[in-house]
DNA sequence: CTGAAAGCGCTTACAG
DNA sequence: CTGAAAGCGCTTACAG
């Protein structure tokens, strides 16, 4: 029950174990790791002795031999300058389905949050700590990317989410889709002048793959796409602000909106009500990432999510794959319906 | 530039380095890890050969050798039966911030989240995977707090934040500190019928003590505390709003509100709106945690929010003081003023 | 300032 | 089915 033998003065080993059972160190190693060349009765008394001496099988000694790392590396980039609180939750909840992804296909995930240039780091297979990386994060932290760019240059096992480039292992959403979603539920809703909002040429490629999933997805449905509008700002949720304000200035009409990410519609719906103009009613909203914010928005956000869960393991799948087959890879999308549409 | 000297065969070693830089593996060691008595030239000339053979330090060789994994890990508690995805965003910005104290502790950190029965681990020490482990996230799950609390009874260096069980080595808010922040505002907009909303007996202990705070700023402040309201719901959110309603179906009064959590708040925001009652004009509410999802909602939250970066730091410190010194820890809390009171 | 040797705690051919 | 021995890739006393 206690430990008063005595105390456990060095850490407790696999001889210790051997000693107790009265076994090999081998056999130990065997009995503990599952091997099928072991008597049962051997199992169990070896078992015992570990659970007795309350022993675990040091990983590292283990992956050490054995050499495999049985780990993968998790970087989440950041905007430089600010800390883990202002990462958007996007990547906080695509980062929970990679760790969970990595745990369904046995391995550990060590993370980490990089954001300015002294800290960037993806070394994790040459130094033998994981056996791949998925990196994901703001496409806004361009030496972030440059950096990874070159490192995916020199090491096999690296997955991006979204990267600004397309000359290496990214796993992106299916974009195009997200925009045919959107526009079609908006045209459904009797919108006619519908306008996408962000920015095509932005570091963040998905955002364009967005615009042009709504293009077509416009003339397919007989209405007319217009260019998208590009507003500037601080962050994200300014940017929609902005953009709001800059139409109506515009005096362009518009029943029907479609963001390239959630933060900008947020925003938007704070400078529609200030405006006087009522969502869904005069003008239908539609955001991409499926942020849990968009639930207590006014109105709740509908907006277009990727799977996360098919994210996390794609990702992982791909930074396991060793690079020999590159697939390009898509992330199945789908509508959360909500209340900023009719 | 390219490999067209000969391809890898075999991963490079500290013996290859040693072989092109002209000495022994122990100069190389020593060179690389930054001993002080070492040549600058030779040092030049290993890191030369490093460079060139594209090495890097087997981390698991190495710490085999020192004795130290240089990693904290971290575990996140989620419901059963639901994926990282129902996590709490609170506990997503923890997590950000005690791997970003790990980092600046110079540890790396190994994550996992974990949910069902048959995935609970927490002897990652025992098992030379990590010098520490932090353990955060619902109180509701109790199988996990059960299996947690018996894995600190048998090793050292385990620290959790707001476990519902108080023997062990914890971290919590200054909860008792919120109570007061929160009714001092609220009193101060002229509110005097202040009501707490949340059980004062559920596993999530720090909601006690929030009340606790908010009874005895009510009793310096000469007013009336009240018994909290309690209301049955699937969720966070869903309890929030059966509250609302039970205390209009009641017909008692109120004019400020303090949620034991965001999620509460805002459940409450919305049952409030669809009442008819005005927020902030007929009653002032205030929630605990700093959810982004605040930001948006109608009106914006008032909330009272810990201090993330010093709970993440102060997790990581706890964990790693081997068990020896434990002193109770509470971090910081500050409100954060939005537009749901007066 | 540098090298030869031992050893961190495992696993796995190789024998028997 | 089990054991003795070698070796995974480092670091660190111990010498010189």
């Amino acid at each position: 029950m206690n430990n008063n033998d005595k105390p456990p003065l060095r850490r407790v080993t696999s001889i210790d174990v051997a000693e107790r059972a009265g076994v090999s160190q081998s056999t130990v190693s065997r009995a503990l790791s599952g091997s099928e060349t072991i008597t049962e009765a051997t199992r169990r008394r070896v078992e015992l002795a570990a659970e007795q001496l309350g022993y675990h099988v040091n990983a590292r000694a283990a992956g050490l031999r054995r050499g495999e790392t049985g780990t993968i590396a998790i970087v989440v980039i950041g905007r430089e300058g600010q800390g883990p609180a202002a990462i958007n939750p996007f990547y906080y909840s695509l980062l929970g389905s990679t760790c969970a992804a990595a745990a369904e296909r046995g391995y550990e995930a060590l993370v980490s949050f990089q954001a300015r240039p002294e800290e960037f780091f993806g070394h994790y297979v040459a130094r033998r700590q994981a056996d791949g990386v998925v990196v994901i994060g703001t496409a806004t932290n361009e030496a972030a990317w440059d950096y990874f760019r070159t490192c995916a240059e020199q090491s096999k096992g690296m997955a991006f989410w979204g990267s600004p480039f397309d000359d290496s292992v990214w796993v992106r959403s299916d974009n195009r889709e997200a925009g045919r979603l959107a526009v079609e539920r908006l045209a459904r809703s009797g919108a006619e002048r519908i306008v996408f909002v962000g920015d095509t040429a932005s570091s963040q490629r998905q955002f364009r793959e967005r615009y042009e999933g709504y293009r077509d997805a416009m003339e397919q449905a007989g209405l007319l796409p217009v260019e998208p509008v590009i507003s500037d700002g601080e962050d994200r949720v300014s940017q929609g602000r902005n953009a709001i304000r800059q139409m109506a200035d515009s005096g362009a009409g518009f029943d029907g909106l479609f963001f390239a990410c959630d933060a900008m519609a947020l925003g938007a719906l704070e400078e529609l009500a200030s405006l006087g103009i009522a969502v869904p009613d005069q003008v239908g909203v539609i955001g991409f990432d499926g942020l849990g914010s968009g639930e207590f928005s006014a109105p709740p956000l509908t907006t277009v999510q990727p799977d996360f869960a098919q994210a996390g393991m794609t990702l992982v799948d791909t930074a396991l794959a060793s690079g020999e087959d590159r697939p390009e890879r898509r992330v199945k999308v789908h509508l959360v319906e909500r209340a900023s549409v009719r």
